[in-house]
DNA sequence: TTTGCAAAGATAGTGTTACTATCTTTTAAA
DNA sequence: TTTAAAAGATAGTAACACTATCTTTGCAAA
């Protein structure tokens, strides 16, 4: 069987649709492996054409600039995520093993999906632990946000939220529980990895430890009192 | 009673010692301001020397880079913070209550403290829920870390984290809740204000929700089994 | 009072970044 | 076969991120 997966994205996040091209799926493709290895205020246009052998204006008939190629490529993590947590709990009957799994998913090292050709998952994931929040952190959000940009984020948010209630109908706060989750699941694992004193998991670095803590966390909070 | 607050920096953090000159005070309270307005990625030296009347050469006198800046800006105000988690809790006997002061600490808007004279902490702690992340979340984390330039933050996490062992000893994330509940206080500030659809906070954008939000977190994480 | 030295100011210069413009060539569909 | 869109080639500009050097100022020790 092969399929493949192609995500719908808000045309506001690009110029021109990279998903319609080669040379877009290349800048997809070469700008994630670029953003990983330098880190994202080292990344530049220039840098970008030089490493797929085109020209900085190449570039820029796709992408605005490289702040909207980071939200583009972060809009694709969650929505691909998002697609993640409905494939994976599709059969899972249970509302409390249904967000064990979505923890899990969160903050375990995704693999390379297969069915997206010219995007490593695995990479992006790290890419989005480091940079991810640098794409609302801005004094652009608003603007941005009315251009839906950060839909798919909120969407899985919303998703999620929707699962701590299905667990825990009176629980109060499930939207800011469920963005906790998903941002923790990321920042715990940057602290582990980077700085350790700011978490318990040091001594082995195990993202195991990550999926138990935050399901610790969850389950104690919707828990009735 | 006039008392004076003056924090020592690490002196890795600058070239010259900002508090030590008329200048360097200068770049401390002109830094801030201009961040604030117009976020850390517009800011550049060239405007803040323009902001504070001197030259451009004159600012990196003090400062490496902006980045730096940054480093040194988060790191005063988690060390300040440090201090007021320890003076304010002082008298509070009570385990629990001593926590709830602190998350209390974390999550409402800071009044200007008046013993710190060229520092405005309100318009720094707003700075510190858009860019203070942007410190560490660098391919330089660990290079800034073995200079010792996160220590402040490690700090306060730490004293947190004992104060939740003392609520708690036998609970087992104690760092890993700390640091969560730091970052939380500002991601849920931040997105209450700028995407309210994350949180449960939308309706009358009160810091006093997110404070409810995090005490209700922790003391239901921490509590017995 | 003079000397000396460090901080600050003034000015200039360089390579890079973040674009924009325009012109030519290639490609692929009508 | 035409033709229009995409891509390539090239150039240019303003701002940014520095570095260097020279002059002036203020102030403290000799």
């Amino acid at each position: 069987m092969d399929i493949q997966l192609k995500i719908k994205m808000n045309e506001k996040l690009f110029i021109r649709d990279p998903e319609q091209s080669e040379l877009g799926k290349k800048i997809i493709l070469h700008s994630i492996q670029l953003i990983h290895k330098n880190g994202f205020e080292a990344f530049t246009f220039k840098k970008l054409s030089v490493d797929i052998g085109t020209t900085e204006a190449g570039i820029y008939r796709y992408f605005e600039n490289k702040h909207r190629l980071l939200i583009y490529l972060t809009a694709w993590y969650w929505s691909w995520l998002e697609y993640q947590v409905t494939f994976q709990t599709n059969n899972i009957k249970d509302a409390v093993l249904r967000l064990k799994r979505v923890i899990k998913l969160l903050a375990t090292t995704v693999e390379d999906d297969s069915c997206t050709l010219y995007v490593d998952e695995s990479i992006l994931h790290q890419i989005i632990i480091t940079e991810g929040t640098k794409a609302y952190l801005t004094k652009r959000v608003s603007e941005d946000n009315k251009d839906h940009l950060f839909k798919p984020y909120k969407d899985l948010c919303a998703v999620i939220g929707n699962m701590i209630l299905e667990c825990s109908p009176q629980y109060k706060y499930p939207k800011s529980l469920a963005s906790t989750i998903i941002e923790m699941a990321h920042f715990q694992n940057f602290f582990m990895n980077n700085l350790p004193s700011l978490t318990d998991f040091g001594q082995d670095k195990n993202e195991a430890e990550i999926v138990r803590f935050l399901e610790d966390l969850v389950f104690s909070s919707i828990k009735k009192a």
